[in-house]
RNA sequence: GCCCCCGUAGCUCAGGGGAUAGAGCAUCGGUUUCCUAAACCGAGGGUCACAGGUUCGAAUCCUGUCGGGGGUACCA
């Protein structure tokens, strides 16, 4: 290549056009850089293909480079080539995926719910995207620090207050705060008369009046209501607790609004020290310098600038975001942090970011993760807490009763069908009932493009068909009921594998997809994206059933063969319980 | 007004310079003496919103138009 090329230097770019390809009748891969190099060498692409593959050395990694079409070189890998790689990756613990050889800190901001709510479906996005993305950084060798952004310090609070104030039922709140604190912001919206919409912030009449009074007081230091706040505080994060354990997510911190209130001031008599901020109009503003935000400050000079003291002395979100970003810089010294949040906020990302970078945190790369939002069947953004919109736990039951009928459903027809069942436990019929019920939303959540919106469709998701987490994790309960059946014990083929028999084009195919593991999990950390690696799980479960329907294990015709298989099944079980554990989604032994 | 995102099969969506544009669902047809049929195999189904442009090559990049959604200084 670099004989042939005339500029050395875009000699990585002509390599990086080789890639999978897109239709299996033209080999594995394809390289498709005889096309512009003919461009540039004023040959014909042909020509130009036909010298590479007369060039190409000598090597068991290829069994064919033929030239196709205007220009294209197919690649071949040989067979050979690919059973030893497949027999060397099953004795590798983290299968052949190699930590990153630059590991970086990353700070990553998800989940971030308002406490003293209900937790809602709209709160599910970022706390499953970026669960996923603390898992596969973390697993590429990355130090990954997730932090709760908690909104710990909003006018639920001052509902709260006033209605622990005014209503309250003492008996029930010393048996269980909890439930009575829930009950009383409820309780509470609905005398402000509160609508679907959302925005207590926003309602008017007397009690309105007086939960912000409330509010404005906690934050003023009034020392009863912070007494409040530093008693409600447990009962909020209580309810939380167990919504996060049935999702399997576990949050390193959660520094919330409320940690950086003492911070505030600072960062605003920093700002205007620095002549970064200016005061406008009674508040304190960033003005948006040229530049500073790119795409629209130049050519717009009326794009708002952030506002981070209003009138009234109180700070704004993009105060505490700066604060922060102070902190986590100067705490965790990340090398990156991803904000997993909402498409809706861009512009307040966009701004943010440039303004962080004026304050002098220029070394840090930040992203904004955006995704989009979840949408009723009415095809309009979920955003109520209220009227008539699911809540995330109730959801979550919902799926696992499903997952629970769907398994007694299949375990009913295989008797009928005379197969050997055991009678699981309740407790073990639970387990898959959660696993396949809770997998099913993240999966649901997590198998699109993130910024692109979806409907919320329980059925769809709960669905056992198609490009599901069910479809997953039945592929590994099958892999894993093969091994049962077979009284095989795959500490084996994790320690001493055996040299890998290629003899069906299913066979081929499976093992293809295996050793392509590592590839795509850089690719979806490379763009934060964890579609990839679901479209991936799609394709190795799918080149799964061919092998299984095509290719018997336990019966194959000889005992290299089978132990062949064997391996193939253990490693295939291995690789998608790894990915599918990325994504923060359980498998289970049997189903 | 300005900014951002989106428009691909009946529906939900992948693909974001490369060959004849792919999946799932739905529809129609087939498969179970066989390691889990929560499975598999097959069929039909397309003006990649539209119009220009760049390119050897455009669903993909650029410009414009239309349509949908979102954001836009004292909520977060």
């Amino acid at each position: 290549m670099t004989a042939l090329a005339p500029d050395p230097a875009k000699v990585p770019d002509y390599l990086g056009m080789v890639k999978p390809s897109g239709d299996p009748k033209n080999g594995d891969y394809q390289a498709n850089f005889a096309m512009p190099l003919a461009k540039v060498l004023g040959k014909k692409p042909l020509e130009v293909a036909a010298e590479v593959v007369a060039k190409l050395p000598k090597n068991d990694l290829l069994e064919s480079a033929t030239v196709a079409g205007p220009g294209f070189i197919n690649l071949k890998l040989s067979d050979g080539w690919i059973a030893k790689q497949v027999q060397s990756i099953a004795a590798d613990t983290r299968l052949g995926v190699a930590k990153s050889p630059q590991p970086k800190t990353f700070v990553i901001d998800l989940s971030g719910p308002n406490v003293a709510k209900p937790l809602h479906v709209g709160h599910l996005r970022s706390t499953i995207i970026g669960d996923a993305l603390v898992r596969i950084l973390r697993f590429l060798g990355h130090t990954v620090i997730g932090d709760n952004h908690l909104g710990d310090w909003g006018t639920q609070f001052g509902i709260l207050i006033y209605g622990y104030k005014h209503h309250l039922e003492k008996a029930a709140f010393e048996k269980d705060p909890v439930r009575e604190l829930a009950r009383l912001y409820v309780h509470v919206r609905n005398l402000a008369k509160v609508a679907k919409d959302d925005d207590e912030d926003a309602a008017k009449g007397d009690v309105a009046d007086a939960y912000r009074a409330e509010t404005a007081k906690l934050h003023t230091g009034d020392p009863e209501n912070v007494a409040l706040w530093h008693q409600f505080m447990p009962a909020c994060l209580e309810m939380l607790r167990p919504i996060y354990e049935r999702l399997d997510v576990k949050i390193d911190h959660a520094l919330g609004e409320s940690f950086y209130n003492p911070m505030l001031a600072g960062v605003v008599d920093d700002l205007l020290k620095k002549g970064i901020a200016a005061e406008k109009n009674g508040a304190v503003v960033l003005p948006n310098a040229a530049g500073v935000i790119k795409e629209t400050a130049e050519r717009d000079e009326n794009e708002p600038p952030p506002i981070i003291r209003k009138r009234d002395g109180a700070f704004t979100y993009t105060t505490t975001d700066l604060a922060t970003i102070k902190y986590r810089v100067e705490t965790w010294k990340p090398d990156v942090m991803l904000y997993v949040v909402d498409a809706r906020q861009a512009l307040h990302f966009k701004t943010l970011f440039a303004n962080a970078r004026r304050w002098g945190y220029s070394n840090v790369e930040f992203h904004h993760i955006a995704f989009g939002s979840i949408l009723g069947k009415d095809k309009k953004p979920i955003r109520t807490r209220d009227g008539g919109t699911v809540e995330l736990s109730s959801l979550l039951d919902e799926a696992a009763e499903l997952g629970l009928k769907k398994y007694e459903e299949s375990y009913a027809e295989r008797k009928a069908h005379g197969h050997d069942v055991p009678e699981l436990t309740h407790d073990a019929k639970m387990e898959i009932a959660n696993a396949v019920g809770i997998g099913a939303v993240k999966y649901a959540d997590l198998s699109g493009n993130r910024v692109s919106d979806y409907v919320f469709d329980t059925d769809k998701m709960l669905s056992t068909e198609g490009n599901t987490a069910t479809y997953m994790q039945y592929a590994y309960a099958r892999c894993r009921s093969i091994f049962r059946k077979g009284n095989a014990d795959e500490t084996a083929f994790r320690t001493s594998p055996p040299k890998v028999l290629l003899t069906h084009p299913s066979e081929r195919a499976l093992a293809l997809q295996l050793l392509k593991f590592e590839e795509v999990l850089s690719n979806a950390a490379a763009e934060y994206l964890p579609h990839y690696i679901t479209q991936y799980l799609w394709d190795v479960a799918k080149a799964f059933s061919g092998f299984f329907e095509g290719c018997p294990v336990l019966t194959a015709p000889s005992e290299e063969l089978k132990q062949s298989r064997l391996l193939l099944v253990d490693l295939t079980g291995r690789v998608i319980h790894t990915a599918l554990g990325l994504l923060g989604i359980r498998t289970v032994e049997r189903m």
